[in-house]
DNA sequence: CATATTTCGTTTGTGTACAAATAGACTGTG
DNA sequence: CACAGTCTATTTGTACACAAACGAAATATG
């Protein structure tokens, strides 16, 4: 009677946090020029373990083992973080920080929480936690 | 003193949405085999307003010039939308579904609404409602 | 009306993201 | 021990996503 359907694309939440993704990006490459969303959770979580296989890396930064080899080999490519075949394994290739790399993770921490800080300005704090409670149900 | 520093990863929102946004295209792509949830919207997009340019298209869709060039291409190569230069502008590339993009649209309507659905299952509807709604707010 | 600016589309290059296929290395079970 | 199944990493192919630069066309402004 109205509208073709009710069917409306900018109200679906696929619509809605694909561009929540893009601004968030925005704000991510402003405060952090020299590295992507994905090389700075691949490089935080090895600050954080020290070390840790390529494909226990892309399980615990969510990325697909062709995506994480992507990732890993630019990021070697920059010697911020260094490889090597594990003796006990020979499938599983090591990975872990350079000291450039560590000094990189500790130069930007604090402005990756300023990036989530400005995602999430226009909520107040209450409604912040409930967001990402919420999204965190989704997964 | 206690963990390395207060930053966690798996608590930031763009870690959190980006996760939520991959299980989100995992049921799209299972629901809607033929089509990529960004080809969706800009078939639902040029099916709602009859036509559209490039340029309109992508802007509605949030889709960026070079992004939406190759989502167009790859929708008129299957020939669900049809593109033709317009004469009072040369500069714009006017576009419209075909018969056969409607159809596709019309088959898959109900999928994409039943996609949100399954996205959204884990949350109530108060829940849902209130998940968009902080989302749009960031945008 | 002439030209500076803006708009539209295209191209190139880089970086995720995932499916599917492959090869080599390990493990479990018979 | 043999070998079937599993795990790890790589490769290939497709599809967004964005920055930057370009040319052609339209508009604004003087």
């Amino acid at each position: 009677m109205e509208s073709p359907d009710n069917y409306v694309l900018e109200r679906q939440v696929g619509f809605v946090m694909r561009r929540a993704v893009q601004r968030h990006i925005a704000i991510f490459s402003a405060l952090i020029p020299e590295l992507t969303p994905t090389q700075f959770a691949a490089l935080a979580k090895l600050c954080e373990l020290g070390q840790a296989s390529q494909n226990e890396l892309g399980r615990l930064t969510s990325m697909d083992v062709a995506t994480v080899k992507g990732v890993v080999d630019r990021l070697r490519a920059r010697e911020l973080i260094a490889s090597s075949p594990l003796a006990s394994d020979k499938r599983r290739l090591m990975l872990s920080p350079t000291r450039k790399g560590r000094a990189l993770y500790r130069k930007y921490v604090a402005q990756a929480a300023e990036v989530s800080r400005q995602t999430l300005a226009p909520l107040d704090d209450a409604e912040q936690r409930q967001l990402v409670q919420l999204l965190e149900r989704l997964i």
